[in-house]
DNA sequence: CTGAAAGCGCTTACAG
DNA sequence: CTGAAAGCGCTTACAG
């Protein structure tokens, strides 16, 4: 593994030359520029990243960071809950941003102690350009840490703004308002909404979105129409168990999140209730599975290439000094495949 | 973002003695040390990673890569096609446990020039002490690069054995077996095998694992009823119209993962054929989401915890140079849920 | 047991 | 345009 003490030798030059080269950080002759390379090239030579984060006291990486309730901080220890599906995406693209972008992206050891100040302290320590956080539960005391630490942070799906920190989020609440005029429009009075975890911005916001789509349509909103559930696929469904042995006077259920539909759907096929013949169901999310459920699920989707190149493009710009701009909302879309239909009886059950 | 210079001066001892009682390397006298841990704690000490990896040629982290057939070499990349939820999983407890033991993950970006040279120089110049290679393609070219580099490396599902590197896997022949073996007891005998792309070790050993168990029951197997499809549930869903469409023989269906078996379950349902009555269906993985397909699935169980335990212990005995071990092969075993049912006749369809 | 010194591999003012 | 020198924050022989 050459250095640059070495290509500077065989190029004849300082290593300061060698260095100008390399980064292009100033004007070089175009005879010693190529003698550089040349033996660059000759010795395979690659710049010792580490050595770079040293003395620029700034590593080209970006720290990623999910949250959850659970308090764990650890990225993506909470996966396998099949809540978060549709995180995994995003992680992907924010993989393949992130690298194309020329960043490496860093999951940090959890420090002793699991601490606000010693999450933000090991993430100065390892010197990140910047931090991505997925984040679920907005009362997280990592978030405020994160906004006074002054470490270009950008919040997805959590509220943060600070003078190095902003945010970026779906239009949940407009997702739900689509989801639920679709059903209105197919004649649907009586809706469910299940909702996710209330403190998570997310579900907060497609639980309003819906309930004013429902009170623009001059219905009252009713609360025993309310359902809370986890994100994840188990709860939803005994969710829906509790919900069916309750009450059955509703036609449509509005959910949270596609995972959540996917119990749902499978706790009124055991009830033997069709869907959407007997029952309409909705999603949030668009993950892959939507097409592949039974039957395919009506669903809102969430740009996620529109999210991740946001975020990215905010981040990088808090991070080259660039000032900082405006939040974005992400616009999201419904996509009506067969889980929604026409209402059948105005109360199908009593 | 106090040094320890700054610590050495307050407890009136040199920079070497604090990195001395920082590290625990040598000894020390308790005096000195009670001192410095005082002043550590006064000043919010916590060491420089980056100057850490640097002096010590070596940083505290791991390296995570995911090899696909199309050759992008980036880890998540594509995880949002549904065929790698398992990985997901793994992913989870992956990080999980390497925060346990001290360690970053690290997902490297990209270098220019995707050789796999260049693959593993970025490696290198990271200073990454180990690499975890989760992979699938077994001809992926990197696989021979990383073991010449002398990089400690496991890989999992994937073969490859070197002065450094080792491999973990699942006994996914075995499992094929059970499953294959389950559905022969349920008298099934037209089975077919929905196998994942070949060049894939898992896939080529869950094959021949199935076929094992049908020539061990005195079934010849018949290569009409193998078909081939790629892991995802799109594919596979594909695949089974396909198969349907040509052949109607069978009673049993024995996939290559739960998410291709999702595929199959649909399109089965679309066909107008229940499961298990008409025709018995198994997956591979067992991941969350199989109680709550319709019907539930009757899947293999790969043990994720051991398979990531196994390969962290194997990994970080390669990096404190505590010689190389045997590869491990996790058992798996069978997990019978409602996809599968006794043969109700001999040949359903003609 | 502890300190002074050298060094890890780079970059960046400062001169020229 | 280019080089000599200092320095990023640590660790580790080498003495004592």
């Amino acid at each position: 593994m050459a250095t640059s003490e070495e290509v500077a030798k065989l190029a004849g030059v300082s290593r300061a030359t060698v260095s100008r080269v390399l980064n292009g950080s100033a004007r070089t002759s175009d005879a010693v520029r190529s003698r550089v390379h040349a033996a660059m090239k000759a010795l395979g030579y690659e710049p010792d990243v580490v050595a770079q984060s040293l003395v620029r006291q700034r590593s080209r990486a970006l720290a990623l960071g999910l949250f959850e309730g659970s308090g764990t901080g650890l990225p993506i220890a909470h996966f396998g809950h099949t809540g978060t599906y549709f995180y995994l995406d995003m992680l992907k693209i924010i993989e393949r941003e992130t690298a194309e972008l020329g960043y490496d992206l860093l999951m940090p050891s959890r420090p002793l102690g699991n601490s606000p100040e010693n999450y933000v302290r090991s993430l100065q320590m390892r010197r990140v350009a910047g931090t991505i956080m997925l984040a679920l539960d907005q009362s997280d005391p990592r978030i405020q840490a994160l906004l006074q630490a002054n470490i270009p942070t950008v919040f997805i799906d959590a509220l943060g703004q600070g003078s190095r920190a902003i945010y970026v989020k779906s239009d949940h609440s407009d997702g739900a308002r689509q989801a639920t005029e679709h059903l209105l429009a197919l004649g649907h009075t009586r809706i469910v909404f299940m909702t996710g975890p209330t403190g998570d911005l997310p579900a907060m916001e497609r639980l309003l979105g819906g309930q004013q789509a429902l009170a623009k349509a001059g219905i009252v909103p009713a609360t025993g129409l309310i359902c809370h559930s986890g994100w994840n696929t188990e709860e939803a469904y005994r969710a829906a168990i509790d919900l069916l042995a309750r009450c059955r006077d509703f036609s449509a259920i509005v959910t949270g999140s596609d995972m959540m539909a996917m119990g749902v759907l499978r706790a009124l096929y055991e009830a033997g209730l069709r869907v959407p013949q007997d029952v309409s169901v909705t999603g949030f999310d668009d993950i892959t599975l939507c097409e592949y459920t039974i039957p395919p699920l009506t669903t809102v989707r969430q740009d996620r290439v529109a999210m991740v190149r946001g975020a990215l493009q905010r981040l990088i710009a808090m991070i080259e000094e660039e000032g900082i701009a405006d939040p974005i909302i992400v616009p999201t879309q419904l996509v009506v495949r067969d889980s929604t239909g026409p209402v059948q009886r105005p109360a199908i059950f009593t």
